[in-house]
DNA sequence: CAGAGTCAGTTCCTTCAAGGAACTATCTTG
DNA sequence: CAAGATAGTTCCTTGAAGGAACTGACTCTG
């Protein structure tokens, strides 16, 4: 799809990217998390032209992110859940609204407020260490060579 | 830049997007956090176009996510560092470390291994409330309307 | 029955951004 | 002086986005 092959390269990062980097999957990704699951709602939503929809939808199935889920035989008609690899990646969407909150929101505020269920309070997202639970942001970090790592990347 | 005016829809997720949603400015943050900040290195280690870099460093310079820093007067010559913005948009990339590390590195494993510097152990992000502090994913969230939501969006 | 409306795409043409290669300018070094 | 290094810029080609129209399969209404 993309002209130079993020998905070839050793690191996740752009591994990550080869899947969702441009902004409409990500935009879809959040429709879909957002409870809009049918073509014509996400494109007028969207508003996105009806022919990349329909590439990023089957792209994304195709990278296992979103699933079909056929609502009508006659004629055959699918609906897009996020399976788990997809709901994983709307982490990444929680990320970008607390950075876009922060800096491009300006005076008029957040335009979506995010209420936790367990605590019921309007939050953001905090980045914490998965070892000791103390905050962890990149500043906090050093960067070894993994398992993973190889020449020619 | 983009065809479509991702910055001016009234949603944080696609106002972020505006400003790194294509594969290469995420990676070049990857690259300047990482330490490599002038124009030949960046463009050696990311293999990508010289006139794409170019385009892109300017852009994310303009959008104040770099900053510039001489560090040649003749020739002029110009580093580029991440300015705050930048280094809280590089948490996207932990995330983004994380989904790939889970979905996409296969039996090689991750490429690259994150060290806490607080607590010395390889880890990955986790996700929590900014509120109660509990862990918190896209799961455990309810959407509501904010002050920044107006019509047409 | 025919026509209109709805939905989920597909096709075709135009425009824009990426990619690749070469070029430009400014320096340093032998 | 020529070669090499650096940081871009320019030009041409190619691939992806956008927009509009079309297609096919249904339902409903007059």
């Amino acid at each position: 799809m993309q002209r130079t092959q993020f998905g070839a390269m050793a690191c996740s990062i752009a591994r990550t990217l080869d899947v969702i980097g441009e902004p409409w999957s990500p935009l879809i990704l959040r429709d879909v998390y957002a409870g809009t699951h049918r073509f014509e709602q996400l494109q007028r939503g969207l508003g996105m032209s009806r022919k990349v929809l329909a590439e990023r939808l089957s792209w994304l199935v195709d990278q296992g992110v979103l699933a079909r889920r056929e609502y009508c035989a006659r004629p055959v008609r699918h609906e897009y859940l996020l399976t788990d690899k997809g709901r994983e990646l709307c982490d990444l969407l929680l990320v970008m609204v607390r950075w876009g909150d922060r800096w491009t929101a300006g005076e008029a505020g957040p335009p979506v407020l995010y209420r936790h269920h367990a605590c019921g309070r309007i939050s953001h997202v905090e980045l914490r260490c998965s070892e000791c639970e103390q905050p962890m942001r990149a500043t906090d970090i050093d960067l070894l060579s993994g398992p993973g790592a190889h020449r020619g990347s």
